[in-house]
This record gives structure tokens, C-alpha cells and sequence, in this order.
DNA sequence: CGGGCTCTTGATACGTGTCAATGTTGGTGG
DNA sequence: CCACCAACATTGACACGTATCAAGAGCCCG
């Protein structure tokens, strides 16, 4: 199911971006605000279960996700998926394809989506013209390596019940950074699908182990998706802590 | 085994850097050269098996390989250990823990080897004085990005002996794009507890994997590493292709 | 009202892990 | 120079975790 997204003019400007107030984003400068701003070329609106991003394509444009949930996946040739990530408010899109020539991976809504759009070409004077900038996006290709590297301990060394208990506890943990989630809305919008292809395991298998962590307390499971009743027991089952928190930067 | 690394004074010259020289590197102006050679504080000599980075420490300084084959991993508590990737010459060793508080992951030597050391305090002004190089560490982050998609792709969703090939393939590939191999010399200096640790299989089943591919005559197993006899063969029983190869910076 | 998704559950098959024993090689010290 | 030891590699038997197959229930949306 791939929706053509419609691109929209902007509607939300960087001055008042919802984002800056949230506690996990580091301050800015309004001269690094104002470059962002005409950086900035409209946004996007995507539906639930669209594609944003296909893997081989050449994109003129990357994105920072200003609301809903997403991730990045790649599929064999037989149709064997791995979802990589999730994405979240804050979160950088297609800056590998930027880079490198084409994207190398695909990226897809689970809810609505709002994204920013910036112009690939003008990156490079991004660089130029606030060395800040530029290297906060070495630190978020860095974090996302972080990232990653914790996900391949998980799928390599892990585990099926370790794993999941590490995938919810990370969800709950980004979801909370993000605003997505608090002490009230506790509802991860995933399907039992997802985590399977996340975990790298079947799908029966997945449904079996939730039951497991549902029994022991430690989430629900309800209107097609999660909800974290004990992040600790989760992190405990697993073996993970996460890094604590600190102030990080977005575009 | 953790030998204490010496540090000596700088032996070989960016102007005459042995890297620069191989096909895959992007060429790089008299002025970046210069920079780079002042930002370079040294050289590292490090034994085989012997741990250059280990995770949680604060490292004064980052690394670029300059010679030889070496890892990067992580373990869990009770020592299950999963490697993430391997670093050859070339690779940034240690960005990571230059932009983040602390070191993420441990980084271990395979073979004798070199490496430049540079300033951590002094990385912020690269950007500040070379846009251009500011781009490349992001460049060469998003394309370590890349490959663990890829390897998350290979343990989440392929069998032992795809596995196996796949990540055969792979460092046969990097081995020859870093001039650590050629039609001549094709051995990887690795052990099959290194192979079981990447692939998230048990080392009995990485040799009963192995031996498969010897018996194809896809391999060949001798002097404690690998001899790839049939790359492309490998890449097919994979289902994966390398990216073109491309002109890649490196610091 | 029907037809997809999503989730659930049991039975069975298969891939991979674990255990145990042995062979091989290279390095070290007497 | 030889003896010994520690890594590394190999192989078979068996156990266990996870995949696959199959059937059905609940729910949302057209």
C-alpha cells in the first residue's frame, strides 16, 4: 500500500517548532534557527502505513519527522523483511541517501505522519556555513550507529523473550523522549508484525513470547499495540540500561 | 589480553600517506592535507588481540586505521559477545566515543596494527575550518550506518549458510577495497570464534556451516583464516550484491 | 454483511545449540 | 631440541528453541 504523500506548503514555522519545547532537545541559537528555516522547504503529510521513502531511489529532498511513528526496513529478494529502526518526532529521514547515492533502505508511516522537508542540494552549505549544524548531524549518524549496534547485540545474542523485553523497553524509552508517550498515554501503535520482523523471528513465535510478558506482568497488550506497564522489568529481563539522558540536537 | 598499546611519535607523514595512494580513496587538496597532518598527534601500535577502545571508557583521542584487521563488540553481562563490525585501513576507530560521553562498544585488534591518532578536543574545529571534511566524518558515519543495516538485515533474516557467505562476502570485499587483499595474497586472518560471534551462531555450527562452503568450493579453510576462492559465488548463495564502488574519503 | 487484517493456539518439523571427545598447530620453557 | 600446553578446529549424538502448518476467533472497514 504505497499513498503518493502529498507535500504541503509549511504550516508549522522553525521559530515556533513544537519540538523545541520539548526537555530532550538541546537549545538553539536563532541564527542556527533562522538558517534551518529557509532550509526548510514545506512538509509532508503521510498516511498510516505509507511509504515515505523506497529503497534504490534518488531523493531530492530529506526529512525530520515532526510527528507520528515510523520505520526503516530492508526486504530479500523473497520477501524476508528487517525492520532496522523507528523513527520518531525529532528524528532525521533519508540522510543516507543524501550522502551516499541512493537510499539503502525504505522507510514507512505506522501512523500519520508530519515530516519537514529540506532540499538534498543545500546541504553541503549547511556544513559551511554553521560548522554546529554540521556537527550535530555527525552526532545523530553517530547515535543511530549507537543504536544499531545495541539492536545487533540484541538480534545476534539474545534470546527471544531478552529480545522482545529489549525492543519494548527501547520503544517505551524513545517514545518518552519524543512525547509520544507519558504517564498517561502509554500506547506503543505497533503490530505484533513489526516485532516479529524488529526480532527476526516468526511471527507465531513472537505472538507467543508477548503472551509471556503479558503473564509476567510487565505489558499489555491492546487495541493493535503495546502498552508498557513496567519499563524496569522489562530492562531487567534484558540486561539493558539505557544511556542516560541527554540533551540532543536536531535539524 | 589487553597489552598496553605504545604510542610513538609520528612516522609516517600525511603528505605521504600510504592510504592515499589506493584506488578507493577520494583525492584530497594541499590544504585539508595540512590541517589533517597538525590534527594528527601520533601513532598507535597495537598487538594482534591485544584491545585498543573498551566500552565506558573516555578516550582523549580518535583513531584512523593504518594497517592491519581489527573488530568492534559488544558483551553482555555474562559474556555473551556480539561483534558488529570489522575496521581495516582507513576506518575511523573511536568517533563515536569523541562525540557521545563515553565509548559504546570495545574495538580489538585481529592483527598486529598502525593507527593515527588524533585530538578529540580539536574534532570541533575540522568543522569549523574544513566544511568539506566535516562532511566526510558525517559521510563515513552514515555509511557505517549502512553496513549494519545490512548485517541486521543478515542475522534477522537469513539462514547460517547465507550468513556465513553473505559476511564472507562482505570482507572479502572490504579486505580488497583497503588493499589488505589482492588476487595474490586472498587471506582473512580470522577465527571462527570471530565468525560465530558476528554471525549470532555457535561455534560448532559456524564450522559445520563452514565446512559446507568448503565442500562448494566456495572457500577454502587453512593458516587460522579464510581464503575466498569464490566471491562472486558467495554473494549469489547470499543474495547480495556490494554497492559500486565508489571514491570514499577518510580523515 | 463480507472480507481482510490481526491475533491466538496446538501439533509437528527442523535448524541450531550444547555436550563431549579428539585432532591439529604453534608457542614456550626446560 | 623436545615436551608440554593452550588455542583453534573438527565431528557425532542429542536436546532445545524456534519455524512452519493449520484452524479459528475477533475486529474494523467498505
Amino acid at each position: 500500500m504505497t499513498v503518493e504523500p502529498r507535500q504541503n506548503p509549511i504550516r508549522v514555522s522553525c521559530f515556533e517548532c513544537p519540538l523545541r519545547q520539548l526537555r530532550s532537545f538541546r537549545p538553539f541559537s536563532e541564527e542556527e534557527v533562522e538558517f534551518v528555516a529557509q532550509f526548510k522547504r514545506g512538509e509532508l503529510l503521510a498516511d498510516a502505513n505509507s511509504t515515505i521513502l523506497v529503497e534504490g531511489a534518488r531523493s531530492a529532498h530529506l526529512y525530520t519527522v515532526l510527528s507520528g511513528w515510523g520505520f526503516r526496513y530492508k526486504i530479500l529478494e523473497d520477501g524476508r523483511r528487517q525492520i532496522l529502526n523507528y523513527v520518531v518526532p525529532g528524528d532525521m529521514v533519508g540522510l543516507q541517501g543524501a550522502l551516499m547515492a541512493e537510499m539503502q533502505h525504505s522507510v514507512e508511516a505506522m501512523t500519520p505522519m508530519t515530516l519537514c522537508v529540506f532540499e538534498r542540494s543545500k546541504l553541503f552549505s549547511l556544513f559551511e556555513r554553521h560548522a554546529g549544524l554540521g556537527y550535530d548531524l555527525t552526532w545523530l549518524a553517530a547515535r543511530e550507529e549507537a543504536i544499531l549496534d545495541e539492536h545487533l547485540l540484541s538480534i545476534g545474542r539474545r534470546s527471544a523473550i531478552e529480545r522482545a523485553s529489549y525492543l519494548l523497553a527501547f520503544l517505551f524509552e524513545r517514545g518518552m523522549n519524543a512525547g509520544m508517550l507519558d504517564d498517561t498515554r502509554r500506547h506503543i501503535p505497533i503490530t505484533q508484525m513489526h516485532l516479529a520482523d524488529t526480532l527476526g523471528l516468526s511471527i507465531v513465535h513472537t505472538n507467543k513470547t508477548l503472551r509471556k510478558l503479558v503473564d509476567r506482568g510487565l505489558i499489555l497488550w491492546r487495541d493493535r499495540g503495546c502498552e508498557v506497564i513496567n519499563p524496569e522489568g522489562l530492562q531487567d529481563l534484558a540486561g539493558w540500561t539505557p544511556g542516560e539522558p541527554r540533551l540532543r540536537p536536531f535539524i
